[in-house]
DNA sequence: TACGTGCAGGAAAACAGTTTCCGAAGGTGG
DNA sequence: CCACCTTCGGAAACTGTTTTCCTGCACGTA
């Protein structure tokens, strides 16, 4: 095994016949160095395969180009396109990043945040599964920290997040504008603030169209195909004649679809479905596509890490919700409605 | 804001009255200390919030205690279960992890190799999204490189992967055990090794039992629900005796149920399904629920990362390639067969 | 010839720890 | 009473890099 001990500035000075000072100067373009030396030092580090010692470098500047995203959801779906939108913003800086999972555990996210302290990040970035507020992470003061879907209890902390009630207005008026107008909603657990919100963007605009829920209730439930399946049976018990169902997840609307399917109604024809997430497997690959509302996840992750690289220039950065609009990805299950069924 | 300085060992020291040599062994149980001098400078620490700058500590030890996963599958579900195992086993040594995505692209994974090289990690670990084999990664000598499901071209690197040929015997054999003898198989793309592999270990069973494929050939195609829907509809023209489909994916195999349904062929009942991946949303949420292949990645991450930690102990580790055993997720879509339709 | 001036590059001090070596007490035995 | 050993803790060197200061040296001018 070619255990050689990888080289230093020192053995580059060495084989460049120059002092250390001189390697870094040459190497980072600062000083004042004949053209001639600074070539000769950049190809004694060259031949060498020197690569500067980034730890020293972090030492020296107090700077470790380092962030960290601690997050209670890799298991789940969210992280994928919120971490895309983190390294799209990030990696432009040569920034790298630390993934901590704390699995909901907060003595897990504890040791992180220590950990993470004693490797001197630049900043971090903390995302939760849901919108609710929690305790701001405890960290050393001066670390810069952004909070992601879930919203620190302290109003000076910056936090991002996706905008659910004008994602229910958006599927709200998207079904009217078809034409709809006696509309169920379904959806997760009404413990959890995201759906509720959901709810009250649907709501607002059926209230403003003198409309009312198809129905009579908003059927929360859980997050799962099978709640839709059922949920979809007592909404057209309760109302035979709906004609739009807006759901609360993508996987609840797969549900609804197939309880539809089961009882011959079409989709759109019949009735028009309309989901939530746009998580592309479950949404396209429904029988039709599933027309649903993109939270916009990885804008969400991108505005986190461009406003924390804000925070760690230094720049001041208030406290405050921010929250990024929904879109709707339009495909076949909200389509045009058939006039004679 | 009290953008007040983190304390290092000297501002430990100065409160505890000591050298700064002595904080340190006080704090790391090094050296011969009173057994009260150690409590004051343990008592100074604490008062100040001291933590330990990493940075030097590395620099000083030769150990970052930091490995990166280079992934070209993040977007992927495959990361998840992966990245989990690679924690189980890092996290108990209270390594931190890099992740780095390369989105597929050689040149970003250059520069992240790169960059990785001047953080000096302990250790690498490259996970590809297929079976194949790749080139090893351009990082500097000395660094342990660990292979996940893709291979290097170089043996002596240490690869761990699926099973896939054990995995399409597991579906092959838990049909048989079933009484199902006219077996289809519908699966992704052939140019891939882990769908032809899988297609493999199937027909070494239906071999050994005299039997062969329902509709005389594998169906390859796509890794989409619409793929399993359109191939069932080609397998049961070409053998409508079929009693039983193997899938290369959950995905698929929703595409295959949804098919049977719509044909009125009851699953299990008349026709058994039976998925790979087992991907907890797609197969719990199908009705009736799939069984499943699960390949077993989160054992995959964390034998990676075992090994890893071995190689960075100075172990030595032969290289290979390591295949983990998958299992089968028993569900309700295999189930008894009626012997009365 | 003496004296600024400016350029090129070296020496050394940071950064924040760990570790090795060494010396000063204090106690013990001859 | 003195030599010696142990115990405790300090001083300094070291990790690899950047940066500040400083010193030669060549050159131009008086």
């Amino acid at each position: 095994m070619s255990q050689q001990r990888v080289p230093t500035v020192r053995d580059v000075a060495a084989r460049a016949g120059v002092s250390v000072g001189t390697v870094s100067k040459a190497l980072n373009n600062r000083g004042q160095l004949r053209e001639e030396t600074r070539a000769r030092v950049v190809a004694a580090a060259r031949e060498l395969g020197f690569r500067p010692n980034s730890l020293a470098q972090s030492l020296q500047s107090g700077r470790t180009y380092t962030v960290a995203v601690i997050t209670t959801d890799r298991f789940g779906r969210f992280g994928n396109p919120l971490m895309l939108g983190v390294e799209d913003a990030l990696g432009a800086d040569r920034v790298s990043v630390f993934l901590c999972d704390t699995r909901d555990d907060p003595i897990r996210e504890h040791h992180h945040a220590e950990t993470l302290d004693e490797r001197r990040v630049d900043g971090i970035i903390v995302a939760g599964r849901r919108k609710q507020t929690r305790a701001p992470l405890a960290v050393a003061s001066g670390v810069p920290v952004v909070y992601v879907i879930a919203q620190s209890s302290d109003p000076a902390d910056f936090c991002v997040t996706t905008d659910d009630i004008g994602g229910g207005i958006l599927a709200a008026r998207h079904l009217l504008a078809s034409g709809r107008t006696r509309i169920g909603h379904i959806t997760g657990p009404e413990r959890f603030a995201d759906p509720r919100e959901r709810a009250a963007g649907l709501c607002q605009v059926l209230d403003d169209a003198g409309l009312s829920l198809a129905g009579g209730q908003v059927f929360y439930g859980e997050w799962s195909e099978d709640w839709g399946r059922r949920a979809a049976e007592m909404l057209l018990h309760a109302a035979p004649d709906t004609d739009a169902v807006f759901c609360g997840s993508d996987q609840i609307a797969r549900g609804v679809v197939e309880t539809l399917r089961d009882r011959r109604l079409r989709v759109p024809g019949d009735i028009a479905v309309i989901g939530f997430d746009n998580w592309e497997p479950m949404a396209a690959g429904c029988r039709p596509p599933l027309t649903t509302v993109d939270p916009n996840l990885r804008e969400v992750g991108q505005v986190a890490a461009t406003r924390l690289l804000d925070m760690i220039a230094g720049q001041p950065v208030e406290g405050g919700v921010h929250t990024v609009p929904a879109w709707l990805m339009l495909r076949e299950s909200t389509g045009v409605r058939l006039i004679e069924p």
